[in-house]
DNA sequence: AATTCCATTCCGTTATGTGGAACGATGGAC
DNA sequence: GTCCATCGTTCCACATAACGGAATGGAATT
């Protein structure tokens, strides 16, 4: 493994307090949520407060994210820069299907949702809007980013994976790895109503290109908007959008 | 000190990358930057892109801050909130004076810009724009920070910067401390041109409300536009201004 | 082809973070 | 007002995990 073991426990650290909400979190629910002793939890969220990552309450028993992160996010010009060459797209599928639009970029282990356009249809996504995460390997966008990569690469974050997914899925399929490779194949990845009965999604990959990372444009809506043919559509309106931003055809 | 060195490499790593800009960093350029050993530099970074902070080239000799940053700061509710909520204070300031504000924030030992709104007259300041950070001892927004505080507080911040200040004005002030403790008699900081000598500003502290972060709303112009009388004249909106967010008299 | 600069790996050393246990503070219930 | 449960904080002996000098491998520049 990567060395730094360290360094891991301030992250996932961060990342726990984005799960919590404006209320924040109390020193012992980020204990918990990052299955690690309160006394490292201490020493880190001390740390991050004095550095502007984390920010305590008055009270002094509520942590959450700190202005840092925000400031360092606004020099994250690589990132802003994705979200506003895909804003105009996702704003055309929002038009042109109907439904909700997101853009999916790999961060890590995770898909994260960057941007949303809202269409006319509304419903609950596995993100739970911008800034949500889900692990690699469940959700369209993630499966679709997924097979945007080599097959060693998407097979070793599966992996890397597994626990998480089969937390979340229980009844996950036996195997992920030969679906990522239809996706590659079909050109989209498809909800399997896995996680969410009601709700259906699509998504298309983005080709790689110049050092952006990884990322995907996907769709969501009620399952029973997406039959057979609406899919083919949807995924036709994908692919010419993406096209329209990157200048050449995708497929 | 407070524990958790190791944790604080990584962040001087990000800020540090942050730095440089959209073209990227080079590892010596990082190591040489935070001032540690490329092999320490090399174990954080690949840490870091493994967790999406950080972002590889193609050609894998230039580094840049992640998407997972960017993630991270959608759902850093209290500080979106921040910026929300100044806004429009800072579109009232910037056309009523027709010079730049700026909300400043307290982030660690350093004010960071969250947001900027430009006005009639815009020039070069110290923060170099939204994102951009200056030490905390420095700059009017910055100072207006500082005397926001206890002066135990703002005296133990402004030792600790001291290397930092002296670094980038060598003929500060020989006491610091009692030119803040007139900022909190006064009401407000005014730039002493001691950084960009055509460029002058001003700044009011936000008075400590629920739980906030330090803050303060700043001005820029041109220096020649700052004689006495106009500095009172600018003074006196940004306190109607932020009287008029937080819904009570400032002063 | 030679040279320089940069990234990467190795590995013995030790500084650093670790976390159980004990203590102190806080707030809610009665 | 007292008790109790919960949470935050400090301490310190211990072992792990990070460190970084030196050597190696690659890539760009002359």
């Amino acid at each position: 493994m990567i060395p730094a073991q360290s360094t891991q426990k301030s992250f996932d650290v961060l990342r726990a307090l984005a799960a919590h909400g404006a209320a924040g979190a109390s020193l012992a629910d980020i204990a918990h949520a990052v299955a690690l002793p309160k006394p490292t939890v201490h020493r880190l969220l001390a740390a991050m407060v004095q550095q502007g990552f984390a920010l305590r309450s008055a009270t002094g028993r509520r942590y959450q994210l700190g202005p840092e992160i925000y400031a360092l996010a606004l020099k994250s010009q690589s990132t802003v820069g994705l979200v506003e060459t895909w804003r105009g797209a996702l704003m055309r599928v929002a038009e042109r299907t109907g439904d909700s639009a997101f853009l999916m970029v790999r961060s890590g282990y995770d898909a994260v949702c960057l941007a949303t356009q809202e269409g006319v249809v509304r419903v609950r996504t596995l993100t739970g809007g911008t800034g949500g995460r889900v692990p690699l390997g469940i959700g369209p966008g993630s499966l679709a980013i997924l097979a945007s990569m080599t097959e060693d690469e998407s097979d070793t974050i599966l992996a890397h994976n597994d626990r998480r997914l089969r937390m979340l899925v229980p009844d996950l399929p036996a195997s992920l790895p030969s679906w990522v490779e239809r996706i590659r194949i079909d050109g989209f990845a498809q909800s399997g109503g896995l996680f969410l009965a009601e709700v259906g999604g699509v998504a298309v990959p983005v080709p790689r290109h110049l050092g952006a990372p990884e990322c995907a444009i996907s769709t969501a809506t009620l399952a029973s908007r997406l039959d057979e043919d609406r899919v083919a559509e949807v995924v036709a309106i994908l692919k010419e959008e993406i096209a329209a931003v990157l200048g050449r055809a995708v497929g």
